[in-house]
DNA sequence: TATCTGCTGTGGTCCGACCACGCAAGGTAG
DNA sequence: CTACCTTGCGTGGTCGGACCACAGCAGATA
């Protein structure tokens, strides 16, 4: 059992039993290590570890906002991680945009038109429809629309996922426009097709609303030529 | 700029430009900080999050496997962070159960029955299959049997995705059992929905095998008295 | 030739020290 | 009495050095 695994089960298990929660905040670093009867070093590398999760918090200083405190951010650690393994080129942009359809197809079916991320929704709706805008400022704004509808079904666990994606989303569909024949053409296109997921989601047509999402991304990534996301091994 | 961010920026830019691939090693801790000028104590750190993220593996000794090299296991992270923010309560059984139907209904829409998660699924059903198990040892088998199936899709991230939530599911799966009226009648049931999943897959019914998983997850959710994973705000 | 024994480099751990930061209490000038 | 300023103190951040256990390898030995 390394030292840092030991200081990293404490807080766990401090976590679990409650006596620590959302908010609060960790013994200092040197009394955690006396605490554990390790050294300062190793409590270090447990606060980084659950730092890099998303758990904690730490800020130097004092007073009731500095040292380091529990929150709750589960979107870093998927974030960072889908990051780093697309880096060693273990991801492939197949894989991303498949795992899109399966929670994008769930969330719009499961979308509330009455909370906080379909209203936001809406607004990126609005500012897509801006006419001067260049390529990438759109894809912008179309990776942060999908994100908010996903997270208008209400599930801590698929927003956090597709928070994570948004990052990786960005980058391949402005990688993509290069292969796209009329960027205009493609842009008007998503455009509408923007507008026709939301209005079925505000009609509650469930079915609607997740085909259509469906196709949305799908058509997107044939159009760029990769053949659709369903045949990575196509001729 | 933290000195540890710093170590995590450049082993990323030496993943990204290929000059680290997968298998091969990094520099000494001692060499790493020299070279980057900082303190050992900062390369440990950092080498800690990638350690946690699944990117690195560390060992002592010397000789061809010791040392830290580049890995490649998506899961660790996942697995790591979903356990540690479920200790914080910040996540519930019904976003887990709502992402598994997202991501198990896709996988079962795609699965191939040549591949090799769906022969080790095959496996497990035959193991389930057996009479005198515990209702532990068939939700062990079960939540396998749904990682395996999962991965049966070919969809590196998806297969990490549903591998890390295995433990939580095997959990809450486990606790809920004392919620069930006949655990007998409910395991026979769930073995025959086992059976109808995987015969949908191989006879290539994709809408069946997608529909008939969802309802197998939603079901058990049902009967264990959390009125569906749907209605969370239910009465 | 076969075996043993150091040597060397690895990560693992610990200690002590100093720094920059930022609030809070106390002193100080008005 | 009020407003400002100085100082103290605890926080995380960083650094250098030291020692340990481990595992392979090369040279010495039987």
């Amino acid at each position: 059992m390394k030292s840092h695994q030991l200081v990293l089960n404490w807080i766990d298990d401090e976590l679990q039993t409650g006596r620590l929660a959302l908010g609060q905040r960790l013994p200092g670093e040197r009394a955690l290590a006396q605490q554990l009867s390790v050294s300062r070093n190793s409590v270090r590398e447990a606060i980084r570890i659950l730092e890099a999760m998303g758990v904690v918090r730490s800020a130097v200083g004092s007073g009731p906002d500095a040292g380091t405190l529990v929150t709750a951010d589960p979107t870093t650690a998927l974030a960072s991680a889908i990051k780093l393994h697309m880096s060693t080129s273990h991801l492939q942009v197949k894989d991303i945009v498949q795992t899109r359809v399966a929670l994008e197809t769930w969330a719009a079916a499961h979308a509330d038109a009455k909370s906080k991320g379909f209203e936001e929704a809406e607004a990126l709706l609005a500012a897509m429809d801006a006419k001067d805008l260049g390529a990438a400022e759109f894809l912008t704004l179309d990776a942060r629309f999908h994100v908010a509808v996903s997270s208008a079904a209400g599930n801590v666990l698929i927003s956090a996922m597709m928070f994570s994606l948004r990052e990786s989303i960005q980058r391949y569909a402005g990688e993509l426009t290069s292969n796209l024949p009329d960027w205009e053409l493609t842009c008007n296109r998503l455009r509408s097709e923007h507008h026709g997921i939301i209005a079925a989601i505000r009609r509650g047509d469930s079915v609607g609303a997740s085909d259509l999402i469906r196709d949305h991304i799908e058509n997107y990534y044939r159009e760029a030529g990769l053949g659709g996301p369903d045949t990575s091994s196509a001729p």
